[in-house]
DNA sequence: GAGTGGTCTAGACCACCAT
DNA sequence: TGGTGGTCTAGACCACTCC
C-alpha cells in the first residue's frame, strides 16, 4: 500500500461513514500533511482523486468542502465486475451459465473497436444474472483463449475478474463502453422473461490489460426497466 | 493558461493529429521535460490527464504508449453543452424553444438529488433538438431563477452554458448524471415525431457551480434508435 | 494579514524493462 | 546496466477568502 492510497483510503471512509459530513470543510492541506505525516504534494493528490470521484469540491482560499456524494446505484463508467458491484451494493445475487463455446466475434464491437480482428477465435460465454428470483441481466462475454486458455463452470458462475486478476495474475487496466437501446432478440425474451416487442439497454466493452492487449469483449443485456445508470462529471 | 494545461493540450493535439501514433511511445518524461521546458512533475500531471481521458496507457521501465483512443460520438460523462458537443462531432443541428414558464421541480430528480427543495420556483424550458431535419432530443431544463434572473429567446435557442460562462459569469464545476429507458410521453411522441407506445433513453443531470450551490436540473430525452453514449474508464 | 488551495520546481530513491 | 515510469519530499510563490 503506497501512502497517497493509504491516505486516499482514509479520507474516502471517513467521508462515508460521516466522520467529515455533507458542506464541511476537511482540514486543510497543511494539516492534513501533518495528521498522516506525509509531505504536502502526497496529500493533494490524494484529495485530486476524491475530486475526480465526486467527494469534494476545493475552493481557493477556503478548503476543500465535502460533496453530498451519491449512494451507489450502478455507475456507467468504473471497470467493475459484476460481483464487485453486488457487494457494494450489499444486493446478493445468482449467476448461470447458460452457454460456453468458441466462436468468431461479432460486428456489433466495430464502433468500439475498429480494428477488432473478426477472424480470430474467442471463447463466448452466456451468463444469466438473477437478483431476487427476477432474472435482469444477461452477460455475453467472448474472452481471448490465448490469454485465458479455460474457464471452468464455477469460475463463471463465481467471477471473471476474481479469476483473471487472482489466479492468471492479469492487470486489468482500462475499457471502452458503449449504451444503446435495441429490441429485445429471441435469447433476451427468453432469458430476461420479457414479452415481445420489448427494448433492452445494451452496455458494450472493450476491455484491455496494462500491456494495451485487447483481451475481452463484454455485451450486458439489461431489461430496460431494470436499467439506471449514475455517474460523475467534471467540467474541464 | 498555465504550463500544465499548455503541455497537456499539445500533446493531446499532437496524438489527435497522429504526430504520435497508436501504439508507439511517446517521449520519456525527462524529455518532454527538456522539450517543454518544464519540470518532470508538471510533464507527470499532464501525463495523468491523458492517461484518465484514454490518450495514454503508461508502463514501468518502458514509457507511455499511445491508445487507440476512440472517435467522439456522445460522451456519458463530461459537462458539455450541446453545443460544444455539436461542434466536435462537426454535426449541425437547430434548436427550437417550445416553452418556457416558472414551475417546481418534479420528484424524477429525487434520485440523484435526494434533498433537492421541491416547493421552490425554477425556470423551466422546453427545447427541441433537431439534426438533418429529424427532431432527436427534447432537453427540460430546470434553472434557479436567483441565479439565473432571465433567458432570452435567442439565448435558449444558441446555448446556455455560453451564456452562464461568458455573460453571467458563473464557475460550473461538476454533475451528476442518471440514464434509464422509459416510455415516451404524449411531448416526447408530439416532438421527437414517435409512434404510440415508443421508448425514449432520458439522462437526467444535477448541475452544480464552484461554490457546491446547485443551480440546473436537466431531463434529456432522446429518440431510442438514435442514442449511443460511448465512455473510457479505467480499472481502479 | 493570516490561512487556504493552485502551480511549479529540483531532487531523491525505487521497481521495472530492455539490452 | 542505463533508461523508464512510480512514489515521495521540501520548498517556493501566487491568487484568493475571510476577518
Amino acid at each position: 500500500m503506497t501512502k497517497l492510497s493509504l491516505v486516499y483510503q482514509d479520507l474516502k471512509q471517513k467521508i462515508d461513514e460521516n466522520v467529515y459530513h455533507t458542506d464541511e470543510l476537511l482540514p486543510s492541506e497543511s494539516k492534513l500533511s501533518a495528521l498522516y505525516g506525509a509531505s504536502r504534494d502526497t496529500i493533494r493528490k490524494a484529495l485530486e482523486r476524491l475530486r475526480n470521484e465526486g467527494y469534494i469540491q476545493s475552493q481557493k482560499g477556503r478548503g476543500s468542502v465535502v460533496i453530498n456524494h451519491q449512494q451507489y446505484v450502478f455507475p456507467v463508467s468504473g471497470v467493475i465486475s459484476y460481483k464487485e458491484l453486488m457487494g457494494r451494493l450489499s444486493l446478493s445475487s445468482v449467476t448461470h451459465l447458460e452457454d460456453q463455446q468458441q466462436v468468431t466475434l461479432p460486428d456489433c464491437f466495430k464502433t468500439l473497436d475498429p480494428h477488432m480482428k473478426s477472424d480470430k477465435a474467442y471463447t463466448r460465454l452466456v451468463r444469466q444474472r438473477v437478483v431476487n428470483d427476477e432474472p435482469v441481466i444477461i452477460d455475453i462475454d467472448y474472452v481471448d483463449p490465448k490469454i485465458v486458455p479455460s474457464i471452468s463452470k464455477e469460475v463463471a458462475e463465481n467471477s471473471l475478474y476474481e479469476y483473471f486478476e487472482h489466479d492468471l495474475h492479469l492487470h486489468i487496466a482500462y475499457a471502452k463502453k458503449e449504451i444503446t437501446v435495441e429490441p429485445a432478440t429471441a435469447l433476451d425474451q427468453k432469458l430476461l422473461d420479457l414479452p415481445d416487442g420489448s427494448m433492452v439497454a445494451v452496455v458494450r466493452s472493450v476491455t484491455s490489460l496494462d500491456d494495451t492487449s485487447t483481451f475481452q469483449y463484454t455485451e450486458s443485456r439489461h431489461r430496460a426497466d431494470r436499467f439506471r445508470f449514475q455517474e460523475f462529471a467534471r467540467r474541464s
